[in-house]
Order: structure tokens, then sequence, then C-alpha cells
DNA sequence: CTGAAAGCGCTTACAG
DNA sequence: CTGAAAGCGCTTACAG
């Protein structure tokens, strides 16, 4: 089974050079002559060797690897299945730019740059599902003093030559949904999820619902802003408790997809119609928004782009280079639910 | 920013020993007196050093790294979000015994043998997805020719001592699930899946629902197997193409969630009610599932309990260890879409 | 363009 | 229980 394994010797010894040009052969360095580099790969290949990564990594102080931090800010039942696509694109491009991708769920009490940065264990880290931003302040502010170069989903947080972030137009896109929601006639609105200086993504969609509303002088109060974090069961009590206020309420703007669905099934199990009765939005576009009937109206993101661009921010910053955060464009996504489309 | 690196010299230098205790002390061996251990580890914290993994990987020759896998038969859109379920847990269990977690997006075409084994990036492989077993029957028969010890989800394959799987109890539950529609009085069956020797699981599941058919005396016939892939997308056209048959139906068991909510999704668009006039049962217990309306009655896998011996097999197997395959227990979830439960 | 040699930072026999 | 030394398999100055 286990063979004496092969290693760059053997290859320089069949090849009739020295391990020094099987190296550098098999890393298409210019120095080597095209016929030898050809040679020494057609015998590489031959003989399934493959170059030892540790042995490589250790000799050159790289890792060649990225780290993608899940990071669980509570108890969470379940991720947001949009973040599995984000993780797929990101491993996709990790994957052709030659980095290993490192995936890993963090608590908040982990000591990344200890973990990562200082066991050479990655080059960089990806930091995915940071919601509550002062409860990670402490942690970012000890990456950017070690120097670990790192890039955040949703979390606008730069430091020039270290951090970067990609995030979507959430502001923008939340004032179109809500300025839509307005056009079809709706007038008494209620808002779900939390919004506490904690949450960025939440907070600048909210931001945009109450732009669109003052725009057109439609009155809200403090009542009609429930809470939720991003899940079903949050906005399946969001809905319970906004109902239990008996304040009327003719659409709902909800942070997230999750939510929404929370809300819808509320809203359901209390015999509103949706979207006879009430209309409702969501955020993210998840591959159940187009099947739920009534569908979903949503925003749809551009996860394929997000996690390429996380990557590839990654990899500039990693390099020495400046990177330019992105704030990714965003598609709103007209369904049924709103009481409009198709 | 980057200072020169502490090197476990550098603590032995400060605590006054040798480099080699410095080594043993912080792997914990018993070698070291507890007293000189805990002397070590202190200043280690302190000057936040952490041990260089490749150096350790390179001279142990070991990787300490698990790579998982997730095999991308087709063009896929997107990936049951089961898989995130699962990865989170095994990259807990990855984590809480010491290994870290590479995790890769496959074509078919690639080779894993050099990829991981060879390039001594993983210990061992993980592989989610696999669905056409035909399709990699090659790769499969080379991971074992060269030894690589891998852990398959869903699949039954096993080499004593090399690889092994996980998988649940497919066929039993979907006969207890059929069985319970018939329980309530539906007759007119029909099964949306895929279930060419390829599909495993959806084969298993298949093979259950045809068992309560017949042990119950009845009918059906190949018109009413629909084969689809695990897709929203595909659900949909499957029942699409069921009514365009003409066949009166009152209940369709679907091999997974994601093609019961593409199958209600058309039920829905051709005016027909569930439960009311068709019954609709799924597989997985997605997070969805409670959430829609009608809630679906599916079959819950205990997708932590999935991740987490995948990772112990695994590591058993890299051992050296025997281990047996496992066969997880699974839960009915009845809810209202069968026409009954809460 | 190629080779001989040093050395990355550890782990682990070996000796005491 | 501790230390001196070898060596894992590469990359990369340095020399030619």
């Amino acid at each position: 089974m286990k063979t004496a394994k092969t290693t760059s010797l053997d290859i320089a010894a069949i090849a009739g050079v020295s391990q020094s040009t099987v190296s550098r052969a098999l890393r298409n360095s210019p120095e080597v002559s095209a016929e030898t580099r050809r040679h020494i790969q057609r015998i590489a290949k031959e003989m399934h060797y493959t170059v030892d990564r540790n042995a490589s990594r250790l000799r050159a102080q790289t890792t060649n690897t990225l780290a993608l931090l899940f990071c669980e800010d509570e108890v969470e039942t379940h991720i947001n299945p949009f973040f599995l696509s984000i993780l797929s694109s990101a491993a996709h491009t990790a994957a052709s730019r030659g980095y290993d991708l490192l995936v890993t769920f963090q608590q908040l009490s982990e000591n990344w740059v200890e973990d990562f940065q200082d066991a050479h264990r990655a080059d960089g880290l990806i930091l995915l599902g940071i919601r509550d931003r002062a409860s990670y302040d402490a942690q970012l502010i000890e990456l950017v003093e070690s120097g670990t170069r790192f890039v955040i989903w949703g979390l606008e947080h730069q430091v020039p030559g270290v951090s970067s972030y990609v995030t979507c137009q959430n502001q923008e896109s939340a004032k179109a949904l809500t300025a839509h929601l307005i056009d079809l006639g709706h007038s008494s609105f209620a808002f779900i999820g939390r919004t506490s200086t904690a949450n960025p993504e939440f907070r600048h969609r909210y931001e945009g619902y109450l732009e669109a509303l003052a725009d057109r002088r439609i009155h809200t109060d403090a009542d009609l802003h429930i809470p939720a974090n991003s899940s079903e069961a949050e906005g399946y009590e969001a809905v319970e408790s906004l109902l239990s206020t008996g304040r009327p309420v003719d659409a709902i703007v909800c942070a997230s997809d999750l939510i929404a669905v929370g809300a819808i099934a509320a809203l359901n199990d209390h015999g509103l119609a949706v979207p006879e009765n009430i209309a409702v939005v969501g955020y993210d576009d998840l591959p159940i928004a187009q099947y739920m009937r009534p569908a979903l109206t949503t925003v749809r993101q551009d996860t394929e782009l997000a996690g390429r661009r996380l990557v590839e921010q990654l990899i500039d910053l990693i390099a020495g280079e400046d990177v330019e955060p992105d704030e990714l464009p965003v598609n709103l996504m007209i369904r049924r639910s709103c009481g409009a489309g198709a």
C-alpha cells in the first residue's frame, strides 16, 4: 500500500538532472529551459509525483492557504444557506488561484491570530457571518495589529493594506423595494429585523426602508419595527408580537428571506393571506423564494460574485497590493408576495 | 508589522531548556515533567507562540488535515442546504480532534489521489454529494489502490481499513412514510426522484416506497415514477409531466425536500391544493419544511451526527483502525402536507 | 541555464 | 526526565 514516498530527488535521478532543476521545472520557473522543463514534467506525471506541500510551504515560508471563518455569534440552530453559495464560489476561486481553503466554524472566544497566522495555517482570513460588530471589535483590532490580512463579508471595515470587505447595496435596494410597495398602494408598514449598531447589513436595509417612507411622507413608528435575527423562528415570533399589538399593517418588509419565511407562516397561521391581506418582502433571494407560493419578492445578491471578490481581494492583500472594497449591485426580484408581479 | 518569527528556539532560550523539551512540552508529552511543561506552556502563551504547522507536519510526515470534497456531478445551480449542516458538524468535529478541514468543490475530472494524498495536503477524504456511483467508480478504485483513506456520505462503499460510509435508513423510513400515507387513506401514488443504479439513496427510498405499496396490495406502475434530480426545478417539472399524463394521483412521495418544494409549487400553480387534493411528502427535513404552509411531512436525518461520524470514521481509518459503517436512524416528521398531523 | 549547498522549524530516535 | 543531533522535502541564494 504505502510505498516509499517519491521525492524530487527520485525525479531528478530519473531525469538525469539535479534536484534543484526539478524543483524549478515543476514550478514553471523561466530559469529552466523549455525542453528540460517538459522532460521533467513528463516524468513527474508518469511517476505520479506531486510536490510535498508541507516541505514547500515550510521552505518558502508561505501557506498558500486561505481560512474561511464562519462566525457563530450566538447559539444558532442553522446557518443561512446563503453562505453555502458564497462558500462554493470562494472555494472555486481559491482553487483556481492555487490556494487551499480551510473552513472553520468559530466561536468568539478563539484566538484567530494565534490559530491561523502564528501557526502558519493560513495566509489570510475570510470572515463570514459577523453580525454583531461590537463583540468582534477586539478580535479585529488584534488581527490588524498582528498584520493578519483579512476580508469581511457584510461589515464595512477597512484598514488599507490589511483588511477590506465586500458588501452589497443594502440601503439603496431596501429603499427601492419599499418604494415599490408604496407604488403598489401599501401604506401601513412594519419592518422585521434587528438593527442594533451591531448589525450593519440589517441596519442599512432599515435605513433604506425609512428613507423610502420619508420620501413619500408615510408615517411609521417604533412599534412597527420588530427586532429579529435571521431565522424563520424569529420571523414567526416577530409577526405574532406584531399582530398582538393590534396595529393595522398592510406590508411587512423583512430584513432577510429566512425572516420572511417565518413571517409568512405566522400570518398564515393567523388566517391572514399573503399578499391579499398583507404584503411581505424579504432579502437574499434564497432558492426557496421563487418556489414558495406565493413566491417571495426579495432582493437578489450575487453570491457567486461575492465569494469570488472576497477571495480575490484577500489574495491581493496578501500580495501587498491595495484593494478597493466592493459594494456589489443587487437585483429586485418582484414576485407575488408583494401583491404584484408574476 | 511582521517581526522576526518566534520559534521554539526562542521559547527554549527564555525557558532555559532545550528546544527538544519545548517541543515535547507543547505537545503534552508525558516524558516532560509537569512543572517544566507548565513553565514552558506559560511562556509560549505569553509570547503568543504557536507551533509552525508546516514544519511539524513535514517532520512528522502527517498533515493533520482532512479534505472534504463536494462532488459536483452535473451542472448544479445550487447545492442542497442539507450539506451545509453536515459540513458544519464535520468542521466542528474535525477541529475538536485537532484536524484542519480543507473544503473543495470537485469536478469529476480531477485527480484526487495526486491532489490530496500525494501532495500531502490531507490524510484522508470525505466525499459528499456523490450521486452517480458509476461515474465515480474509476476514482474510487484509484483511491483504494493508492491506499488513500476515505469515507462517503450516502453511498455504500467499504474496503476494510481503507474506506467506509455513513448513510441513513433510507429504505425503512421511506417504507414507513408511505405506509403512513396509506393509513391516511391515500391509494393512488406517484414517486418523484431519479433512481438509476447510480443514485443509491433515492433508489433505497424508492424501494421502501414500493415495499409499502406491495404490502398493502396497492398497484403502481412505471408511469407513476417520474425521475428527477434533487432540485426544486426538477420537482416542478416532474409534477407538470405527471399531470400531463392525466393519471389520477392522490399522494406524491418525493425523494427529497427540494423536489417536494418544487412539486408543491407546481401543484399550486395548477390549482391543486396540498393536502386537500393531493398529499405530498419529502425527505431531509430542511429548515424550510416546518415553515412551509402546509408544513411538509418529511424524514429527518441527523445531520449533526452524520457529519460527526464521517469525521470520526475517517480519523479511525487514518489511525489504522477498523471501522464499521454507520446507518443512522431517522425520524418521521409528520406535518400537514400529508393530510394529517399538526 | 544548471548544480551544490544551506536552511525553513519542527519531531524523534538516541544517549545520558 | 532532558539535551544534542539528524533529517523531513523542499526553495533559493550563490557560484559557475
